[in-house]
DNA sequence: ATCGGCTCGCGCAA
DNA sequence: TGCGCGAAGCCGAT
């Protein structure tokens, strides 16, 4: 059914008398292409119960704004009503995650969940392994490769990562068969938030901010899966000449989507590889050598999110550098307004702020840059991670965090010695100039 | 325009 | 122990 090594008990509880199974949906928010909503259903059909599904929204998840919350409850609305055409009830609740799972748990005879690998995410599930009294069982659907599976410890770079995972692939990049409740759950009698009044939610979550929403994109499995499609048909063919042209726009987008979960990592490379495009490959390589190459990262990594994540030998190399002079300097506040020297740093900040996305070239130019301004490495690092969290409706992801942390050395080798980078790897606007139509880029984001 | 060097550590071959 | 190789760039020599 789903793949052992998928699974992870994380208690010693014995399977109790309940009314119910437990889904506690957190990380994959959709009810398709789920592995743990498929390993639940098939636990709840073989005990002939039926199946519950929970989610804890909290209203104080560190640096989460407006845009990620509306963006979330798009995409939780379209998922209750799939879960309801599959007999499945999908109960909301604000509060604690765990909490909320916890007191739901006590009437389930069994509790299954997903997987993400962040701190708070991996804290929520052992407050509440330890508080159910039933057995909880996480399931991984995040990633194609389980991570443990893909690798044994923290991985140096993608040239290590990658042949140990490719030569996995058969085995996890497989369709998922999806089932129905044999007893559905729709009845029952428990309270939940009305997932369809989003905007009425987003007031009881203490949002209003009205400012900070986006317009360009909306939350949802159906959102993700027509910009996939539209990925494919459009762009895939032009993905490895264009793809770091900022001017270009020949991206995805899809990465706020895999972020809430609300498309499945292996749909999404399945659908590109079946395409048989010219860009197939790169594209798989950015989705899943990089991809799970960051989720490696903060699972084997405690510090992802600070500079001490990094080799010894960036470490040392930007120690020994910290007393150069810095030619400009900037605090947080300049750099959030967007208001520094160079034209091509603030159009991709305005990117970030308007759009809540910023294309992927200029995600490492734009970090670069952090670390040359700013007093310190370490002021450096966190200002890149909170400007990141904040304002990317991707944000507080594995990609964000290595790709900060890359900004700074971290999956890279040493280049030549050189002011506050010492040998951590140096860009330029002159790179910009002279690869791209850069000026056409600042153009397109003056315009939004 | 094109190309090699920069510099480090992993991981495999011996 | 030695050595090939990575890898989303820059820079100076040709």
């Amino acid at each position: 059914m789903i793949v052992e090594t998928r699974l992870k008990f994380l208690n010693n509880q014995p399977v109790a008398r309940g009314n119910y199974i437990l889904y506690w949906m957190q990380q994959s928010q959709r009810a398709e292409w789920n592995h743990a909503l498929e390993y639940a259903l098939y636990r709840a059909n073989d005990l002939d119960l039926p199946l519950l599904v929970c989610f804890g929204l909290n209203s104080d998840y560190p640096l989460a704004t407006a845009r990620h919350y509306r963006f979330m409850l798009e995409g939780l609305k379209e998922t209750a009503k799939a879960l309801e055409e599959k007999g499945v009830k999908l109960v909301v609740r604000i509060g604690n995650p765990p909490a909320v799972t916890a007191q739901l748990a006590e009437k389930a005879a069994l509790t299954i969940t997903d997987c993400g690998y962040l701190r708070l995410q991996r804290q929520w599930r052992q407050e509440a392994a330890s508080k159910i009294k039933c057995p909880l069982i996480q399931v991984e659907s995040d990633v194609i490769v389980p991570v443990e599976e893909a690798s044994a410890k923290e991985d140096y770079t993608a040239g290590t990562f990658r042949p140990k995972i490719l030569r996995q692939l058969h085995e996890y990049l497989q369709p998922l068969k999806a089932a129905k409740a044999k007893r559905d759950s729709l009845g029952l009698n428990i309270e939940s938030e009305n997932c369809d009044d989003i905007s009425g939610l987003m007031l009881k979550l203490n949002f209003a901010d009205e400012d900070n929403l986006l317009d360009w994109i909306h939350g949802g499995t159906g959102e993700a899966k027509k910009r996939l499609e539209q990925f494919i048909e459009n762009k895939l063919d032009r993905v490895p000449d264009e793809r770091n042209d900022p001017a270009k726009n020949c991206v995805s987008r899809l990465s706020p989507y895999l972020h809430f979960g609300q498309i499945s990592p292996i749909f999404v490379a399945l659908a590109i590889r079946e395409s048989g495009s010219r860009g197939s490959d790169i594209f798989l390589e950015e989705l899943i050598v990089r991809r799970e190459l960051a989720m490696n990262f903060v699972y084997y990594n405690p510090n992802y999110d600070s500079l001490t994540c990094l080799p010894d030998w960036a470490l040392i190399s930007l120690k020994n550098h910290a007393d150069d002079r810095r030619e400009y300097l900037y605090s947080l506040a300049d750099l959030e307004a967007a208001q520094t020297h160079d034209q091509y740093w603030n159009a991709a900040q305005k990117e970030l702020l308007l759009r809540g996305h910023m294309h992927g070239y200029m995600r490492m130019y734009w970090g670069k840059k952090i670390l040359e301004w700013s007093p310190s490495p370490r002021e450096a690092f966190q200002q890149a991670v909170y400007l990141n969290d904040r304002y990317s409706l991707d944000g507080r992801d594995p990609n964000g965090y290595a790709g900060v942390a890359w900004c700074f050395g971290k999956h890279d080798r040493a280049w030549g010695e050189r002011p506050v980078f010492g040998k951590v790897r140096y860009m330029n606007e002159a790179g910009l100039r002279r690869k791209f139509d850069i000026d056409s880029y600042v153009e397109q984001i003056e315009a939004l």
